[in-house]
DNA sequence: ATATGTGCAAACCTTTTGCAGTCAG
DNA sequence: CTGACTGCAAAAGGTTTGCACATAT
């Protein structure tokens, strides 16, 4: 078991993605967080990343095109992903945990879970016609 | 707009991901096609993968352990991952088309799809305890 | 003839990791 | 003091790409 310490870079990384909802990818964390903390190692940012996924604290999606986005908003909730600009954007869209059960039928494993994402194209990208 | 010419190397590997239902990694592909190509080069294979699915021959499968999967069977059909031992399991579950109107709501893009992936432990890692 | 496809190898991008030093409890 | 955290840099893993040659039409 792992004891947990504080850390101010894990403190401002969590900060940084409250402060969002742009879903940032990593480097994008890293970038900003630099400005704080000029000497940070991207590789610390990785390892807060994913400690705070871990824990629950932060949300990690996972993206076909690109690298992964982290969301500070851990409630359940879907995506939406632009297919022109790659943007993630939060759904107003209750959770389907029923879809689960569905799922379930003729399948011979226990699902625990789904991800949902989905894609078009978002307001802007439709604009820019 | 590109001619498309025919490939002994690409309709190989289309017939074997028709042979299979587990939806091999693009490794897999390579690794089984050199028995029949021995000098066939991973770069062709990623080449073709891509092409088959650009053009809709294939699907492809963006996972968030791993590399991605490719699947021969285009039918509009969803699958399960198991977090134990990343297979990949075709369900039984039909077309869930009306959960984009759902997400539509009070969303000002254009909602195009979606993918979901159930999450779980599949048959063989639940009798592996 | 010529555009498309191939093999090879190098490059790329994202993420992980080993290590020695630093910091929190 | 000790285990957790950090910066650094190297490595890993998956995928893409530039090039010269081969092949399909």
């Amino acid at each position: 078991m792992q004891a947990l310490k504080y850390s101010r870079q894990r403190e401002a990384i969590k900060e940084f993605l409250l402060s969002r909802t742009d879903h940032p990818t990593a480097d994008t964390v890293y970038t900003n967080i630099r400005q704080e903390f000029p000497n940070i190692s991207l590789g610390t940012v990785y390892r807060n990343l994913s400690l705070l996924a871990d824990i629950g604290e932060i949300l990690k999606i996972s993206t076909s095109e690109g690298g992964d986005r982290f969301d500070g908003n851990t409630m359940p909730h879907y995506h939406f992903i632009c297919t022109k600009c790659n943007s993630v954007i939060d759904l107003d869209l209750k959770n389907m945990e029923h879809i689960n059960e569905l799922a379930s039928v003729n399948f011979n494993g226990k699902i625990e879970g789904h991800i949902a994402h989905f894609y078009g194209q978002c307001e802007k990208c439709i604009s820019k016609h």
